[in-house]
DNA sequence: TAGTTTCGTGCAATCGATTACACTAAAAAA
DNA sequence: TTTTTTAGTGTAATCGATTGCACGAAACTA
């Protein structure tokens, strides 16, 4: 009683063609409005639901974008997959999510595995640890839309939304010289990832501004977790000019920072300032706040989508663009001496 | 150069039928094994990619299930996604992953959207709202696999992993009382939901077991959201005789309640205990790290979708599995009074 | 040598929806 | 009244892969 009803069974109750049923359903201007509104009941009535496979296969076109992150548990990456979702539904398009957790060759799996499913577009973030193209270019090689969100690589071809983090490197850095801090450290990601890259030639440039010195001992490139933050303390602290605070690439660093200089007795945020990057829940929920720079994600995720449905409308037409958005310091008590 | 290659586009290449390419391709044991590694290779050389949705369409199988879970960026709910991907992947299944955001609603619009898309089965957590199943009749109707992990509702036909909720709500109770607690307050979600009308009995059991008089003024159902924990410790503070511990149904109001209870200046642990429900990662993080049951995701996703696999197999045969995985509490500073 | 298996392929239908093209009957134009 | 439009449907091919059935040739049996 519940098998599936398709339009061939709609046509054979009415005694019409199932291309009829098609056009009425399809809203074709050449159907008699008598015929349209009787499929339409009828339909209705036998609880009619287009196979959606059918559909894509006729067209070619599967209404499903493939969205590739590292971790859907950050909640960076998290809102970005709700902005895009929030754009891509009412367009009527599904949005298939997957996790890479940071390994090039799980990368290149997902994509093939994507392309294979006839994926309408691909929006994606790339893992530290990429070094090859060519499963991207498969990509573009088969037509399909693909879009890099923060971390991005240059190909030619492939759209990018991203934030100015150069100017995130800089908010963070002026603010702890503004505070007064003096000897500021910086901690990162590879440099190999332009984001990483963006934010440490910010943090340079607001220091060139003030007439700090830069100093390399004081930039360290390290994974970004708790434990590297940590380290990175117990390093930094052993130097024989400790520096005064820390701008961290990552929450998760700054955290583990923040954890070790309170075991060492250090005065937060008098004695030593922090600022993270990302604006992870926690930096808020924490007892000692942690100051943080918002790459609004949600708006990034929205832009995203945007890009792909231009790509998709003005089809055969090959366009590449580059947003890139703003994003702002949020200031908490890990860097503010005077309250 | 680059448009795909059907097995009509090999077969014309060796001057057979695209049915032999089919059956070579597929292993098929009527093929002669000159015959299926001519095929084999030349697939190869054209760069030849089976189009799933062709596939899908005649078999009737998409090999894609959809999850639907209230947030993805929730950990728990993360963790339980990856155990998922985790055991379904090497099937060779995809997943597709939805979010409810705690609206029925979007909970029916999800499931009807899934199965328009052919999915082959829906593994869910539904809303903490969701009164209504008539979507899931629909689900069940189509002789579609439907499994509820986590937050469950009893309906015929439905498998069920969860954990042992009685069991986590009694271990925390029990832990909190043997810390020397003789006033224990007790948040919760709405009663609705079993898992949180579990947690709660296991609450009482533990407290009857030790005859500690059961007081209905300590407990109370919530949101879970920090300000809620805010809110909470308000008004059990106010009692006349308060509260001297709290254990929580939720990590984010266990949070909360600790916020609120160190701007009213009382010691934790030692005059306050606390324990929360879920060990989200920032429990551990903490400065003052909190206690928490931990539900174990990861294997709850494992075995919810080892469920759908046995579901799959034996088609035809209905079976009802009922899961339930245990609980294990984290003890951390919030509740330990000698260290 | 004639009859029976076995092996390897081809033929053609099928999954469900879409759509160019063809066709009929009624309406409009001549 | 005859011719031309036009509105409304039907016919059949198509998307790509799968598979039951049929068939010819080779291999084996008697």
């Amino acid at each position: 009683m519940n098998e599936k009803v398709t339009i061939y069974d709609i046509a054979k109750k009415l005694n019409i063609t199932a291309a009829t049923v098609s056009r009425a359903l399809n809203n074709n201007p050449k159907i008699s409005e008598s015929t349209r509104k009787l499929v339409m009941e009828t339909a209705a009535a036998m609880n009619y639901k287009q196979n959606k496979l059918a559909v894509a296969l006729k067209s070619g076109k599967s209404n499903t974008v493939g969205v590739i992150v590292p971790y859907i548990d950050r909640n960076f990456f998290a809102s970005i997959i709700r902005g895009i979702e929030e754009e891509l539904d009412p367009m009527g398009y599904h949005t298939i999510i997957c996790q890479t957790h940071e390994d090039e060759q799980k990368e290149k799996d997902t994509i093939n595995a994507l392309l294979n499913t006839q994926i309408d577009g691909i929006l994606m973030s790339i893992t530290k640890v990429t070094q090859s193209t060519s499963h991207f270019r498969n990509v573009l090689n088969k037509q399909i839309p693909l879009i890099f969100f923060d971390r991005k690589k240059n190909i030619p071809g492939v759209s990018t939304v991203t934030i100015n983090d150069f100017d995130g490197g800089y908010q963070a850095t002026k603010h702890l010289i503004e505070q007064g801090c003096k000897r500021i450290a910086h901690t990162s990601g590879d440099f190999a990832l332009e984001i990483y890259k963006d934010r440490f030639e910010g943090y340079k440039e607001a220091l060139s501004e003030y007439g700090i010195p830069f100093k390399k001992e004081y930039v360290m490139q390290t994974r970004s977790d708790t434990d590297a933050g940590k380290d990175a303390i117990t390093k930094f602290m052993k130097l024989p000019n400790p520096p005064d605070a820390l701008f961290s690439s990552s929450d998760y660093v700054a955290l583990g920072a923040i954890q070790k200089l309170k075991e060492l007795g250090v005065n937060i945020p008098e004695d030593f300032s922090v600022v993270g990057f990302s604006n992870e829940p926690f930096t808020k929920f924490m007892e000692l706040s942690i100051s943080s720079v918002d790459q609004n994600p949600m708006e990034m995720g929205k832009m995203a989508a945007r890009v792909f449905l231009e790509q998709m409308n003005d089809s055969g037409v090959k366009i590449e663009k580059k947003v890139i958005l703003s994003p702002s310091l949020m200031i908490r008590k890990s860097s503010t001496k005077n309250d």
